[in-house]
DNA sequence: TAATTGCAGATTGTCGACAATCTGCAATTA
DNA sequence: TAATTGCAGATTGTCGACAATCTGCAATTA
């Protein structure tokens, strides 16, 4: 079973041992734990718990805290430990200033580069999500507009774009953990998202820029209005 | 003398001893030995000698490292060590793409909230800049240019971009260490920079943007201009 | 002579140990 | 009763040690 994930991944059993340092996957375990709610916001992440958990000792653990530190998941108080970062409105409101530019920079630059069988994966995820909003499953469509937007940024063809986009998504991420669930506008949202796709299909750059910068904008709206609503 | 730096800082002693731990002074040590140049582009980091430097053992050394690898600024081979990573051509571009954007965002924002006291700093450096071109002092130039920039992200209030404007800005002169010296062009890239202050002092954020934005364009292109000149 | 093999020294990867600090409760005091 | 003090247990911060791996040179081989 684990082999045949390691296959799937195109990588043999060497060249995983080889490449992949202990902290390193440390690191990505505890991402997960962190984005898929199993350390919950604001707590208190023990290093010889994890250490335990992960068959290793305190070193490693400590080695991928701080490089998790570095992507801002976690926050380090001396002598206190690690706690897994929580982001207020006022934060990821300055995360959605930049992802709003970055997002026009990734709609204008698919839109130049765009193969047509990637226009088909893209095709196919917004249609999946059209499913989903008549059956209204929340966290389904949570995935599919992850994997759509992962998709766009992939396709825009810059390392490094992709790179502070992911970076920014998880922090986002991390405000959403902290107890929002979306004020619904799925299928708006999905609009958009077909909107989008369709510039892209069009080969229009200033149209797919402009229309995904205004999509991240009412995302953004979206959220305000839903924190607006949890607040009382 | 250290007693006074650390005042300058604004900070006591005791605040000192409370919040900054032995691993995020050791990363900021060894930013600087890489971006002084110091660290040689690509040379290999030894873990020992950097712990003996500094008097600690090997493992705030780690943890160091491991946030800076995080940060693009080393990379790390299994068994092998820890490399000051050399940034490419084709690297840099990619990083110009975003940079360009969040210039652009930058002189939008900087133009709706700068103070006069703001304004005048802007124009002082600008200032100093004119001066070092007269005396063609190319270092100078480069810490009155970084500067310049700062105080823009700065002044844009708005911590993840700075933070985002940052990092990318710590990995190109990483590109500029790998042996470029800039094509000369001050006086160009400071004219460039008098048209953006006089943008930002008309509070007119759209020219402000664009006028930020072209300046990261030709910056690039006399990177580029540079790079050919150095490949012959 | 050119390529391969073997090895000593250097370096990294990981661990367990111990001191320093923090936390929360119980005992003490006003 | 409410606030303070003291302390035991838990947790972090840092270290030195040892095994695993790598590097570059010398000896060997074809």
């Amino acid at each position: 079973m684990e082999a045949v994930m390691i296959r799937s991944a195109g990588l043999t059993a060497l060249q995983l041992v080889q490449s992949n340092s202990l902290p390193a996957l440390v690191q990505a375990e505890i991402e997960q734990l962190i984005l898929r709610g199993e350390l919950a916001v604001g707590q208190h992440v023990n290093e010889s718990e994890l250490a335990i958990r992960f068959g290793t000792s305190r070193g490693p653990v400590r080695e991928a805290l701080r490089a998790l530190e570095e992507c801002r998941l976690v926050r380090s108080e001396k002598n206190r430990g690690v706690f897994v970062r929580e982001i207020s409105v006022a934060e990821a409101d300055e995360i959605y200033d930049v992802r709003e530019v970055l997002d026009e920079l990734i709609g204008r630059r698919v839109a130049q580069r765009i193969t047509e069988a990637q226009l088909l994966e893209l095709r196919n995820v917004v249609a999946e999500m059209d499913e989903t909003t008549s059956t209204n499953d929340v966290k389904r469509y949570h995935a599919l507009n992850l994997r759509f937007h992962d998709l766009l940024v992939d396709f825009a063809g810059n390392d490094r774009l992709k790179e502070s986009y992911r970076r920014l998504t998880k922090e986002l991420l991390l405000f959403r953990l902290g107890g929002l669930q979306d004020g619904g506008g799925f299928a708006v949202s999905n609009t958009e998202h077909k909107a989008v796709v369709k510039a892209i299909g069009a080969r229009d750059a200033e149209r797919a820029g402009s229309m995904l910068r205004r999509h991240a904008a009412d995302s953004r709206a979206r959220m305000h209005k839903a924190a607006v609503a949890r607040a009382k």
